[in-house]
DNA sequence: CGACATTATATGTTCTAACATCTATGTTGC
DNA sequence: GCAACATAGATGTTAGAACATATAATGTCG
């Protein structure tokens, strides 16, 4: 833990403890991923496709936007999760450039474990802070990614 | 911006938001960085070993513990600097299984430059929170880092 | 209708991360 | 001193990320 020198201002040291945390959090979530033998990013789809209520499944494209972090290359996600026998793929009768895809039976047993064990694993990595301080952080995050100014409800 | 159904918990939400925060501000970095033709990970070793005071460089293995975030390959790390001059390997006398790194003064211009470039960055990512702000973020980011309980001076 | 742009997805390629293994050197205990 | 173990670093291999480009279907405008 030699950290002591490399911090020379309170933004470089927001900023490096902001990606140490998330570094470590998303270790952990990975991890509990792979106990169900699916990554981070499948499981991100399966979340995608299994809280939408389209029957049919959704277009590639649009999982690509549902997924909060970029991923630049669904199509061979995709292929993964498919070759798991996790989702299945057809084609849209309406616009047949459009692929859809839906979580199998598999699929969604395995999303409802992971998310399960996920809960478990949120629980215990947020277990130091309170609600409140949970709200705050919350909202310095936000303040932080937005790039938005202070309100005058600084509570 | 279709983010709504997938807050179902305040914890998931501040995983989210950090993951999503810790991604953006980490790959404005790493842009910053590639205007000088290095990645984000071989700054942070140029880092190291700039801050250093060791005149011989350090060995290959105490710049992994030095390096926050985990790297299981600081040797084609290294590789990659060496081939772009930006260090030098050297045997250690005393101990010959020891490979020291320095940087040369390439490297070292680089790192000062990159280093100028971020810190205007951080200027700018960080714009919208005050100091009082930053000092919680990095008070909660802390606690919920090494998980410790909430102390009495919380102003 | 036909040339052209646009959209949706797939694929080619390159680079890197992660994991395991290997080699060389050093250390310890008998 | 030597066998067993530990340590430092290099390397082989595989999977995934990032970027560019290709292919196919659709929309648009003359």
């Amino acid at each position: 833990m030699a950290r002591s020198p490399r911090r020379e201002s309170l933004e470089r040291e927001v900023f490096l403890m902001t990606t140490l945390l998330a570094d470590r959090l998303s270790h952990e979530l990975d991890a509990v991923c792979r106990t169900e033998g699916v990554t981070e990013q499948q499981y991100r789809v399966l979340w995608v496709l299994c809280l939408s209520s389209e029957p049919d499944g959704l277009p590639l494209g649009s999982i690509a936007d549902d997924l909060i972090t970029r991923a630049p290359d669904v199509s061979r996600l995709v292929d993964r999760l498919e070759q798991a026998d996790l989702v299945i793929r057809r084609g849209s009768a309406a616009d047949r450039r459009i692929v859809l895809v839906a979580p199998t039976s598999r699929g969604v047993e395995v999303f409802e474990r992971v998310t399960a064990s996920i809960k478990e694993l949120h629980d215990e990595q947020w277990h130091s802070l309170s609600d409140d301080d949970l709200q705050r952080m919350l909202g310095l995050l936000n303040r932080s990614f937005w790039r938005i100014e202070a309100t005058e409800d600084d509570a």
